[in-house]
DNA sequence: TTGTACGCGTTATCAA
DNA sequence: TTGATAACGCGTACAA
């Protein structure tokens, strides 16, 4: 690797002036000097050194995304489309905008923010923190921060958070659901917390809307540690029979249901009614395709990219809390039973 | 971000003595005083600065995996679940060993060449290159190289790849096809270079073992672009229904195909036998379940970086070529017409 | 228009 | 046993 200080000494002029033209100062440099200087460039095919540079500028032009997942769940988190959908959308915003994304996938805050400062990473983006998570990096970690689908708890007031219209689209998936016919609804999901607390909320709000009953029988927690997926699924399917639809927090617990049942000899949608969330290829490729509440997970990874690059050359967001728009995309796993 | 200076200066000894402190090497150093700063190291929770580090050692604990990707490829390498359990087994042993994992996606070569000079990578892992990719990177990047998955053309001797039994695989693959009593069978890929150049052969050996003739019309094509990928699927499933069976590339394609199959009314296995290749989630999840070609892609993952961190440290691997065992899966996708 | 000199945080060499 | 000091490559204020 050629550096400037060899590029200068090789043209016979300063660092100074290889340096300037690198970054195009070019008004202080005669032309000719331009010229030279640009040819030679081009010739070695100069590379800066990243660390020579940050180090002087004191910034990595590093952008971190952590994506914190309860050690158990690791492979499922990256096996969801929805989280690639995601990254993808991340990655390619961060690096048009001349920065470099790094992923961190770990269940240890502590370990993330020490990784965090050690790279002196630029700004962060913070997936899927739970409780008092996004307290703790905040405390330690002094530059800008963009949450995705997180709900912190009271302690949290000023925060950027890229979300989604859970509640709403909880809502609509359920009152699709009874505007179908179906009152024995249960709710699926793996954990009672963050988004899926939203979406809770938003099915709680249209089964009340309607006058319909509900009681602690209808949440269906899936265990999804490895090992235990399995029976759990078995479990659930079981006690799902007891409903005419299952509202799924997500696609993958969907497909999952959905197979389980089948498997178990349950004809779906006639004998029981699915909806998913999400709407990625898990759910599209099974077959009856499934019922869903559509999200644009790479749009809004780009989004969150785009605020987080904004916010680190000084311009704040028009506002805080962004709650993306989602809608209802009737397929095939829905029955009308009227 | 307290810096190794600032430390000395308040603990008021040298910056070679924390230096010393921090990496143990504690002959040099009284016992009072290594007590002394490591105590005030773990209160103000010191964290070296890595760009400094590198400057100095030349080295940046970085290794580089690239997913060399056609353009229009680009979100299906993410959604294939196949590359998310590799990349998570590169990613963990990588971490593990102490080292970090930069992702580059890109189809342009130069760019990425640029990207490892400018980072410093430390070694690289390579992922399907196709052509002189790998010999390129070779001339211009001279440090630790693992390929994954590639064939390279004949200009390239010495290398290191981490492969699977692309060619056996395959040929197990359509020899029980071939068992089952099929004798009409159509191969499914996206491109005709590399693994599945090796794989066709393995088809064409299981066919010809059998006295099976083979001709152009067998070989089916899949355009993956996006926009195009629909049009191509209708005309394959079209071409498909004249063959009894037909062994795909991935899973992916094989569940891609099943579902434009079973769009046009054709019912899997009973019309039309399907035969995957890696064995992922989008095979498992599918009803009826893939009958395909078992790789772990994780462990293959691991075993890659294992071998680059390995070399890293100056231990030439005992194989150039590793070869991975794969297996038949039998599931419910393949009818025995005998 | 060009060049000198210093700072960024760390490690390594060598002298005290 | 400890401490100055140079070196890593780059950017920049300031001097020439």
């Amino acid at each position: 690797m050629i550096t400037i200080k060899e590029i200068a000494k090789q043209l016979d002029v300063s660092t100074t002036t290889v340096s300037n033209v690198i970054h195009g100062k070019t008004k202080e440099v005669s032309p000719e000097t331009i010229q030279k200087v640009q040819k030679f460039l081009e010739e070695v095919e100069y590379v800066p050194n990243i660390n020579a540079r940050n180090l002087a500028q004191n910034e990595s032009k590093i952008i971190g995304l952590v994506l914190k997942s309860r050690q158990e769940r690791y492979m499922e988190l990256l096996q969801d489309p929805f989280v690639n959908e995601m990254i993808s959308g991340i990655e390619k915003t961060i690096r048009q905008a001349g920065y470099f994304m790094m992923l961190y996938m770990s269940d240890d805050i502590a370990e993330i923010i020490s990784h965090v400062s050690t790279w002196n990473v630029d700004g962060l983006i913070l997936f899927c923190m739970l409780n008092d998570d996004g307290q703790r990096i905040t405390e330690k970690y002094h530059k800008p921060i963009v949450f995705m689908d997180t709900y912190p708890g009271d302690t949290l007031k000023d925060y950027i958070n890229v979300g989604l219209e859970d509640e709403k689209g909880a809502y609509e998936a359920v009152r699709y659901l009874i505007e179908c016919g179906h009152r024995k609804i249960a709710f699926l999901s793996d954990n009672v917390e963050g988004v899926d607390k939203a979406r809770f909320t938003g099915y709680r709000r249209a089964l009340k809307e309607a006058g319909i009953e509900y009681s602690d029988r209808n949440f269906l927690i899936l265990r999804t540690e490895v090992g235990e997926i399995d029976r759990s699924l078995t479990r659930i399917a079981e006690k799902a029979k007891s409903f005419s639809a299952v509202f799924c927090c997500s696609d993958l617990f969907a497909v999952l249901l959905m197979d389980a049942l089948e498997d178990q000899g349950v004809k779906i949608p006639d004998e029981i009614s699915i909806m998913g969330f999400d709407d990625n290829l898990y759910g599209r490729l099974h077959r009856p395709a499934l019922t869903t509440i559509h999200q644009d997970a790479m749009q809004r990874g780009s989004l969150a990219a785009e605020i987080l690059i904004g916010l680190l050359k000084g311009k704040k967001p028009e506002q805080p809390r962004v709650s993306m728009k989602v809608h209802l995309v009737v397929r095939d796993t829905v029955k009308k039973v009227i």
